[in-house]
DNA sequence: CTGAAAGCGCTAACAA
DNA sequence: TTGTTAGCGCTTTCAG
């Protein structure tokens, strides 16, 4: 068993109390100068370190807050993940990660287990399959400081960070359009997501700006976010059996822009001659892929890292009743061969 | 601030003593079964949960366990982690991952870090520039659980999760003589590494074996693993300058495998046909580059569980002395259009 | 300027 | 079967 010098080891091998050795190193003013350098030398020699532990029980703080995402496994969710933990180790912060895999059942599980955990806060982006967030306004109204980021609830009044999704769908489609394609499928997220709804409303209004109808049939939900096994091969499927089928995807997360290529690649469909992409994703290899992926790619670290400040703030502030922020960062639309005009070649 | 109920709340609502209530609660055998009914029901109402922070206070355990890895994006290591937090959530334990980004500097400042954490135990991948482990050697003399994973210490007596190094890159390198290549240059790692040692001794024996000439300017290190901005694309340059230049390389790990295709791109080499291109890599996306990567995969994910099993057993071991264990997983080695043969288009 | 004592939430001797 | 008490490592009144 691996053990430490305690303050009390301290105090009796100095022959003082261990008041006077908690005092001398927290820096208190009414200690004697040599007290306080007899004690500091000693825990320096001793390589003394406090027991966060303690710490944590007396001041009723366990240091630690709590993340929520779909999975860790995901360019967006390790990127963002990167930011929190960037934060929250400069702040003195634990940072326990918790994957719902797009269930609701688990990701009420993983709350109880956050909270059995005591964080001190909660950084949640929701999964695709939760409709009931009352138990999050509860915990909200009991105090528990709550940042949602990416994928954020509209019923809680609660910081939220996230991006202008509107704007980065439109401008995604707008793309795929000027450059020749009228028949764009859209390959979405749960419309439980507040995400989804956004992106499809940016995507109707770039085709309506365009005079192109919509077809119902172009819009197709992987109501998992594409983490079933078929759930994606399905969903291209359908579209692909469509007498009138499409020249164009413009998918909305992740897993879904590049689980397409694959897929696509298999039903030997060509891209972009065939079928044109576009999407969201934070790849890095997005360029590197064959065709290259235009993508829509999110400020994933800095929203990580602005989450976090905020929570931590919210965490230690002192009165318990604060203005909530929202804050919408700006997405970076990426054009590469994916989505190249198949007339232009 | 957010309180919930304690054992001394539910024992002076139910006129109980708090150590009434703890061994109901943890199911003592010596607690009349209708005080048993009382409490436990009483503690679901409220949705009593224990405190952790006391619970370890009490044990002399954080329940918590430092894991040291280079980077978290990271394809091997990102998988790693997903392996390690499987078996830590499920066994109770929390994670806290730092990253040396290849600084010896940063390892020393995240392991004092860890152990201010009071850690149970360490899961550790040396950093490309340490050099010194005197300090992993005190530790674990002390009585502080270790387990080194992939970046083992061949100096240290304790339990070890790797792969088989020297079999991996005479594989690699053979696939890449039997396509017919004879100019295969190395871009490895660190030679401080033990892995990267190995690795250079694999890719000799192939070499060795069929009969082809070793040429030092053939092998290159980047000390940094690939991290420094502009250090894999130095020495990718130097390999191109040479009058005698290369026509195929093997890399030895994800950063500078995924890294070389961008820059050979740049710089107008066609891969393979002007220069072929295997190495150790985890990308799932390996197989959708262009060209498709040739690569060595290890088990990561499984790697990451068994350290943590191996580390987890380790501290929760009554007797300090134990037998320690060492495990060599195989690897897989995918062979694709990266590494075809010239020759045959 | 320093020490004694209480208390954070919990468990575990020890009593009853 | 239940209660009392001490103690995990630390801070913080309250005394001195």
């Amino acid at each position: 068993m691996f053990q430490s010098y305690t303050i009390k080891d301290i105090a009796k091998a100095l022959g003082l109390s261990t008041s006077t050795i908690s005092r001398a190193l927290s820096g208190s003013y009414k200690i004697g100068a040599n007290t306080v350098k007899l004690v500091t030398e000693y825990a320096e020699k001793v390589n003394y370190r406090p027991n966060p532990i303690a710490l944590s029980l007396k001041a009723h703080k366990s240091h630690s807050i709590g993340v929520v995402v779909c999975e860790v496994a995901n360019n967006y969710f390790s990127q963002a993940i990167n930011g929190i933990e960037s934060v929250a180790y400069n702040s003195g912060y634990h940072v326990i990660i918790t994957q719902t895999h797009e269930s609701a059942a688990r990701e009420q599980v993983n709350i109880e287990h956050l909270l059995s955990r005591h964080v001190d806060g909660l950084l949640v982006s929701l999964s695709a399959e939760t409709t009931d967030v009352s138990f999050y306004q509860e915990l909200k109204e009991k105090g528990l400081p709550i940042v949602f980021f990416d994928r954020i609830v509209p019923g809680i009044d609660t910081h939220k960070v996230y991006i202008d999704n509107f704007k980065a769908a439109f401008d995604a489609t707008e793309l795929l359009i000027n450059n020749g394609f009228k028949k764009i499928a859209h390959i979405t997220n749960s419309s439980n997501l507040l995400i989804s709804r956004e992106r499809l409303n940016g995507y109707l209004a770039a085709l309506e700006k365009h005079q192109i109808t919509f077809d119902q049939d172009y819009l197709v939900y992987c109501d998992h976010g594409g983490m079933l096994i078929h759930e994606l091969e399905t969903a291209i499927d359908e579209l692909l059996a469509l007498p009138n089928r499409p020249d164009a995807l413009f998918t909305t997360n992740d897993r879904i822009t590049t689980g397409c290529l694959p897929i696509l690649k298999k039903r030997g469909i060509k891209v972009p001659d065939d079928m044109a992409l576009a999407g969201f994703t934070n790849s890095d290899f997005a360029e590197w892929f064959a065709p290259s992926l235009t993508v829509v790619r999110q400020p994933a670290f800095e929203m990580g890292k602005l989450a976090t400040e905020i929570l931590i703030k919210s965490i230690e502030s002192k009165r318990p009743i604060e203005e909530y922020t929202t804050h919408q960062f700006e997405t970076e639309l990426i054009s590469r061969s994916s989505s190249a005009s198949a007339i232009a070649f």
